[in-house]
RNA sequence: CGGGAUGUAGCCCAGUGGCUAGGGCGCCAGCUUUGGGAGCUGGAUAUCGUGGGUUCGAGUCCCACCAUCCCGACCA
């Protein structure tokens, strides 16, 4: 009967799984930590996706596809690459029935397998630059995984660019870390911090990572999207050298770029209520449901008068849902849709009928309008709008409300409490779940990777990044953690 | 890999060594209903996670294994 969704102040982890199952987003899969994704996720994911691709190709990206498999000695190229992904790797070492001379690894990433191929493609300058996306699968063998957040497989699309110099691949880098931030405002309506990932935290074979970073409902911050500056590492690693304008050789600069399913996850925890799913209207399956409520005796016309309101919304472009069904009652369909995350539902019954009217209802806000049918189209319109900014403030409010200053050590700690394992100890319930201390902290740091693992290990609180638009006086001030002179300033978090 | 939990119909669960393994939800058919998760009648659906063992007899007890979820360490 009543599918049940576990409060957020009861146990938000249940909440969001809770939230995808009967929403339909996603389903467990026969294989450990893969996840199959159900037409309604996958509408989003969609969305998502090609608006997202749009914004690549405006910006002058082509899109390709390279292979899943790659000669487990590629991946040995390149030292911290190798390093860091090691641990993860799927490994085909049998296939056609017989054991390979040499195993494949399932694709983690693809810039050795891309690397190794644009060493064919480029001999001098006038070759460049290569400004290729793919949008591709790849697996990952974590061992804790999460519906949409962290899966053994998933999609995802992996920028991999070719320059000339320094500078240009650092402009690249930073271009599309700034197309991943406008993205997620404006679309996913999630509020995010751009800046520079500490070394500790960076990608295995970037010299410098870029991120965006948001904050969830339970004030843990989730990494949204990444964008590397790889340097000339894997240039060197694969021998990608090219003859320069003044006609010497050199080795090719390069980046990477790439957000994840993982930005589905991102947006249903960061929107959604104990009703259900919330999703910005950009990303909605259907922006609005309509729902006649009729009776037998009057069947006929309430479903004339509904359906002529949802013509109507069509014909204006919006995409419409409308349920019709018999069996199950309106109460019964106003919940479920609102389980679905249905942006607008419209009911249309007897009574409106009669006064030519609708009733619009709003899923952010619950707010329910009385609106003269031949005025439902322009004012869905004017809704949809709302929600979309409305969904960005609110999360906005809320990450502004968990974001504090922090000077010294004694102030981290009261600011994070007590780690969650340890409160578990403790005998503290649930805390950690809804009510959990901490949020964003923001802090000067020396740049140290001392005081920066000890927070990790006493807190399980890390830098998420360095925001670019925070950095001016962070020098000569006292890093927040061991009190030495200060050279960044920091977002300090509990992360996923 | 450590800690915890669970495995009985599509889902949730009951079944306390003993006859043909039950219920709720869902599903199917029909009727009746429909402004916040309706009602009646009938119906279909189970290798009780797997393999061993104990026993006259095992869903139930024992052992092993497997799987999934949650919590930690690793990570997009």
């Amino acid at each position: 009967m009543a599918e049940k969704i576990t409060p957020r102040s009861v146990d938000y982890s249940q909440w969001y799984i809770d939230i995808v199952l009967n929403a339909k987003l996603a389903d467990y899969s026969p294989v450990k930590g893969c996840m199959v994704i159900r037409p309604r996720g996958y509408a989003i994911w969609e969305r998502l996706r090609d608006e997202l691709d749009r914004r690549f190709k405006e910006t002058g990206h082509q899109n390709c596809y390279f292979p899943m498999f790659i000669p487990e000695s590629f991946l040995k190229k390149e030292a911290e690459h190798v390093e860091g992904f090691s641990p993860e790797l799927a490994v085909v070492t049998h296939a056609g029935g017989e054991k390979l001379d040499e195993p494949l690894v399932v694709r983690p990433t693809s810039e050795t397998i891309i690397w190794n191929t644009y060493k064919g493609w480029i001999q001098s300058w006038r070759d460049l630059p290569l400004l290729y996306n793919q949008w591709a699968n790849v697996v990952r063998w974590e061992k804790r995984t999460r519906l949409f957040l962290r899966t053994t497989e998933f999609l995802w699309q992996e920028g991999h660019t070719a320059h000339e110099t320094r500078e240009e691949a650092v402009k690249e880098t930073e271009l599309m870390l700034e197309v991943y931030r406008r993205f997620a405002e404006e679309v996913l309506c999630l509020p995010v911090i751009a800046g520079k990932k500490s070394e500790a935290e960076k990608f295995a074979g970037a010299v410098d990572t870029y991120s965006i970073e948001a904050m969830m409902q339970d004030k843990k911050a989730l990494q949204a999207g990444t964008s590397h500056f790889l340097g000339q590492n894997f240039a060197k690693a694969f021998e990608v050298q090219f003859q320069n304008r003044e006609g010497t050789l050199d080795y090719v600069w390069a980046t990477s770029w790439g957000v994840s399913t993982r930005l589905v996850g991102a947006v249903i925890m960061t929107h959604s209520d104990d009703k259900g799913l919330v999703v910005p209207p950009m990303l909605a399956q259907d922006e609005l449901v309509v729902i006649p409520i009729f009776k037998s005796d009057n069947k006929a016309e309430v479903l004339a008068y509904a359906q002529k309101v949802a013509d109507a919304l069509k014909a204006d472009g919006r995409r419409v849902a409308f349920d019709d069904d018999d069996s199950s009652s309106p109460g019964w369909k106003f919940a479920e849709w609102e389980m679905r995350g249905v942006p607008i539902r419209v009911e249309a019954g007897p009574k409106d009928a009669a006064a030519g009217n609708v009733v619009m209802v709003r899923r952010d806000t619950g707010e329910k309008l009385v609106v003269k049918a031949d005025e439902a189209v322009a004012k869905a319109r004017e809704l949809l709008a709302a929600i979309q900014k409305n969904l960005l403030e609110k999360a906005r409010a809320f990450r502004d409300a968990n974001t504090k200053p922090v000077a010294d050590l004694a102030e981290v700690r009261a600011f994070f409490g007590k780690e969650k394992a340890k409160a578990h100890e403790d005998g503290e319930a649930h805390l950690g779940t809804a009510e959990v201390p901490g949020g964003f902290a923001l802090g000067l740091w020396c740049g140290g990777r001392e005081c920066e693992a000890a927070l990790k290990a006493e807190l399980k609180v890390t830098i998420r990044n360095m925001p670019f638009d925070r950095q001016a006086g962070a020098e000569g001030g006292t890093c927040c953690l061991c009190g030495a002179p200060s050279k960044h300033r920091a977002i300090f978090a509990r992360s996923y």
